[in-house]
DNA sequence: TTGAAAATCACCCAATGGGGTATTGTATTA
DNA sequence: TAATACAATACCCCATTGGGTGATTTTCAA
């Protein structure tokens, strides 16, 4: 049985290299080639694949994006990111957006295809400098991990707008100011953020949108 | 050059393998073992390492809390972490503790001799299982990376507690109830905060906290 | 087109929070 | 031992916040 890659590229001549060696090793299929994320769920749909080579930097939609999508629609593809991973804050949104493995751009055809088997068999394979990157990155820092989902307490787009200033620590007033409306309006959204959060004081609603990710 | 090699590990036939494993090898020496980190600042100015292999379940100072005064105090001595990763919430910290790679406490002897000599030569050493619980344990979370250090704002440990129990939420009444002092006293305590803070408002302080990781 | 949210503003009242000041005992340190 | 810092307690005054109630306009979808 061969495993069924998707690759998902924006430059042209690395995305035909990469479906002639998948084409040419015996294994190995292409079954689509996408230029972009735009169309990523018909893309997949059609080409239906097992392993999913992503390019982590595309135009429009991103290929975190794209992963997070995917990741979260079709669980059982496997992701495997290419990136360069010359920046550094993109790191850990590309860990958390759900991919199985993480292989340099630079690294030879072999490598690739190694890589490929490993993650449709179940393994992650992460190339050595990326490993290195990584540890560095979170090497003496503090992170929050905040649960995923459950983003559905029906807050309305001002309201958003609001508990965000209110976790930065602003008050009715500064509020406000910065969102043109009076003090009495900024009230009154509060209270309703209050209602949907179900909490009754200002702390307790800051806290809820940092431990669901509403900030 | 042999590459000299402390071992951190409870485990009295462990450390002892390991020992005789490390000895035996051309190219590496054991110089120096600990049952514990009580010692640690001690047991390593007496050793001088390039790399240590720690194990991360000892008891009393656990093997992350170490790793993160090692990690600080001697950037230079490259800390190989050997685990089991049962449990799933000390991959991050361990990840933060600024270790230079991880592997599996039942690898062979030869993966853990290649993975030392790989930290000594600034690679990032990941057995694949701790590379796969990785992945998935940051697959579709949210994180909030926040600024390292600068946490000499001076607060004492009962304030530190004050301000913990402010970030989760609570207000002076339960508080006090939580920390079976009275309301008017853990009033002091908050005033002081936000003088050592600069904050006017809990929110402030809140906000400030998260953002200094005090909480 | 009619109704349901969303966004805006306002007033009242009670509860909570923030700033100042003060006293007492205890522990640590110079 | 004296000085210093911290913990704990208490009171006053005023600012801010929280809850209720009510109203107008807009927007969007059934």
């Amino acid at each position: 049985m061969e495993i069924k890659v998707a690759i998902f590229e924006d430059n042209k001549l690395v995305r035909d290299a990469l479906q002639a060696i998948l084409n040419g090793t015996p294994g190995f299929t292409c079954c689509g080639i996408s230029a972009d994320g735009k169309h990523w769920e018909a893309d997949i749909k059609r080409s239906l694949p097992d392993v999913i080579l992503m390019d982590i930097e595309m135009p429009g939609l991103t290929g975190i994006e794209v992963t997070q999508k995917i990741t979260e629609h079709f669980p059982d593809i496997k992701v495997l990111i290419q990136t360069v991973f010359n920046d550094n804050e993109k790191i850990f949104q590309a860990l958390c957006a759900g991919a199985s493995g993480y292989i340099l751009k630079n690294d030879p055809p072999q490598k690739y295809l190694e890589a490929i088997n490993e993650v449709y068999n179940g393994g992650a394979p992460i190339s050595p400098t990326v490993a290195k990157r990584m540890l560095s990155f979170f090497s003496n820092r503090n992170v929050i991990l905040v649960s995923p989902g459950n983003n559905d307490f029906q807050l309305s787009e001002r309201e958003k707008e609001m508990l965000h200033l209110m976790v930065e620590g602003h008050n009715y007033k500064t509020i406000a100011e910065r969102s043109f409306i009076s003090y009495e309006t900024v009230r009154t959204h509060v209270k309703h953020i209050y209602k949907k959060l179900h909490v009754a004081s200002r702390s307790e609603a800051i806290n809820k949108a940092i431990q669901h990710g509403l900030s």
